[in-house]
DNA sequence: GGAATGTTACTAGGTTCATAGTAGCCGTGC
DNA sequence: GCACGGCTACTATGAACCTAGTAACATTCC
């Protein structure tokens, strides 16, 4: 069953962010890709057992006319990201993303290509929401 | 045994989150600040568990000579929501904090006042940056 | 001191999760 | 057509987690 916020664990994120970058993949292709990070690669039909669990949360699409199956992923890397972003706001920081911005401004080593576009976009921000302001404030005359 | 780092789940966290608020308290004293949320009040006994689990963890510091039994949290605020937000970050953005903060920007709600903070912040990063840079830049004068 | 009430210690059940094995199926190569 | 190699389906195990109950213990109030 599919449902529009389907839980997805850390394990099968891992898989998912694989499927994001190239597209679609055979369980073998998924699994060659996965750097050994701490524990080493998972058994091929861990691998696989993760996936058929994604499909059957609807978040995978399987292709099955194909030998090996072809698995793609259905929903998008923003939705799922934002998704878990929200939980993680609301857990742990309360909603407070104010607060979670400055934390990152201080504690995230931000490239100056990142505080860049940060500027860029606080800055647009603020425009957009004096224009929407204006006509009460009246501000932004001739 | 403590570690500097363990394991908080989500319940525990949102325990561990009213220690914080009041000081130290007993079972009873937390149970009675826990909103309300999807599932009601877990029992008395639950946050009893969850308590002693803390605090087994090292996360919580227990006064057995008063009773009922007193608890107060020994990890700082600061110290877990930044590790929870360090594994996050890696965990769902891969470490690109950039990303993250223009997702917040963009989606989250800020307060005109937290814009104002945001800003002044990187203000001051980009300062602290010019500063440090100057002596191998040569700029900035005699 | 004994009953009533609240507190703690111990135990337990149900769920999700990560991991993986085994058996059987299917297509390929000879 | 039959063996072999890869793939899939199904099942399993062990950990972590959330929840809570029961029984034993302490405190207090008469």
């Amino acid at each position: 069953m599919a449902s529009k916020h389907p839980n997805i664990t850390a394990a099968e994120l891992k898989l998912l962010k694989i499927l994001w970058d190239v597209g679609s993949a055979t369980v073998r292709d998924v699994r060659d890709r996965l750097t050994e990070d701490e524990a080493g690669v998972p058994a091929y039909t861990t691998v696989m057992t993760l996936m058929n669990q994604l499909a059957t949360k609807g978040v995978l699409r399987v292709d099955r006319s194909r030998q090996p199956f072809v698995y793609e992923a259905v929903l998008r890397r923003e939705q799922v990201l934002s998704a878990r972003l929200k939980q993680f706001l609301s857990q742990v920081f309360d909603g407070q993303a104010g607060e979670l911005v400055l934390r990152l401004i201080d504690e995230a080593d931000l490239s100056a290509e990142d505080v860049r576009r940060i500027e860029a976009r606080i800055e647009k921000l603020e425009e957009d929401r004096r224009d929407s302001s204006s006509k009460s404030t009246g501000r932004g005359g001739p």
